[in-house]
DNA sequence: TTTGAAAACCAACCGAA
DNA sequence: TTCGGTTGGTTTTCAAA
């Protein structure tokens, strides 16, 4: 898939609001809706645009703060990371979870609603987690830049 | 600003698909289109709906990889905090930056399209931020789980 | 909740490069 | 042949009844 200046243009701009009309998208970008639309399709079916979602601000949704954990298990297995990796799919407060280089650790992003609640998540869900026997948090104190954007 | 169970069952159905009609998402909820188009105008209103955007599919966009990269500066004054942040906006490589407790340190997110790029963002982008004195990365092999929904 | 006008969508078709 | 533009029937929106 090769994308000309046009398409990256498209992708720039629903990257930015993708609630953006076809109509108000074409204006933007100087083309008729319907050569808009064309192109917008076709992004969307590659896949190249693999979803458009809501995203809600963490503060208003009593969810302001964000810690890295990283996680080391027991096993470095193919079982046990699947089992590892299953249990982790379920819980909601992980929003991200990456298998590092080096001696199979993870790294977790956990959004949390204040310490008591990242007590919990700690105590309650991290250390339960399947095979896991080291948990080593890393707190932010603010968020100075987050964004979806990809840098196309 | 609280939520009741209909207004959580909005906000599930619009993080996981933004690109919901009125008509689709009233449906879904068993309630009228105009009843759920109040309830959702409300809730975008209130910015706990904070925008729609398209995510792109990292590995189709030809950014595959994901770097954390924990940065310490030379001096912790406001000035010196404001300016790093400040260049730190600008780079679209830095999809995440978080003021971390303790020393004034920084963790990054970093994306990168593939080695010899990470490298390049390393030495020309990371090292020249200003006050930057050192960069420490930790490289992810694979994501497990990437979300962007929020457990309310 | 229903309704209806305005807006947007989108598939089919046309023309130019 | 490909890409942008135009048309028109269908769907969606959204505010008033």
């Amino acid at each position: 898939m090769k994308l000309d200046p046009v398409d990256r243009t498209i992708l720039v701009a629903l990257q930015e609001d993708g609630s953006l009309t076809n109509a108000e998208l074409a204006e933007r970008i100087h083309m008729s809706p319907s050569a808009c639309l064309r192109r917008t399709k076709m992004l969307q079916e590659s896949g190249l645009i693999a979803k458009t979602v809501a995203l809600l601000d963490p503060r208003l949704a009593g969810l302001p703060g964000t810690a890295y954990v990283f996680v080391t298990l027991d096993s470095q297995g193919r079982a046990s990371l699947d089992k590892f990796e299953a249990a982790v799919r379920t819980v909601p407060e992980i929003t991200e979870c990456y298998l590092l280089a080096g001696q199979s650790d993870y790294l977790l992003r956990i959004v949390y609603r204040d310490t008591t609640d990242l007590e919990r998540i700690h105590t309650e869900i991290l250390t339960p987690l399947p095979g896991v026997v080291r948990v080593q948090s890393t707190l932010t104190l603010r968020a100075v830049k987050r964004t979806t954007k990809l840098p196309i």
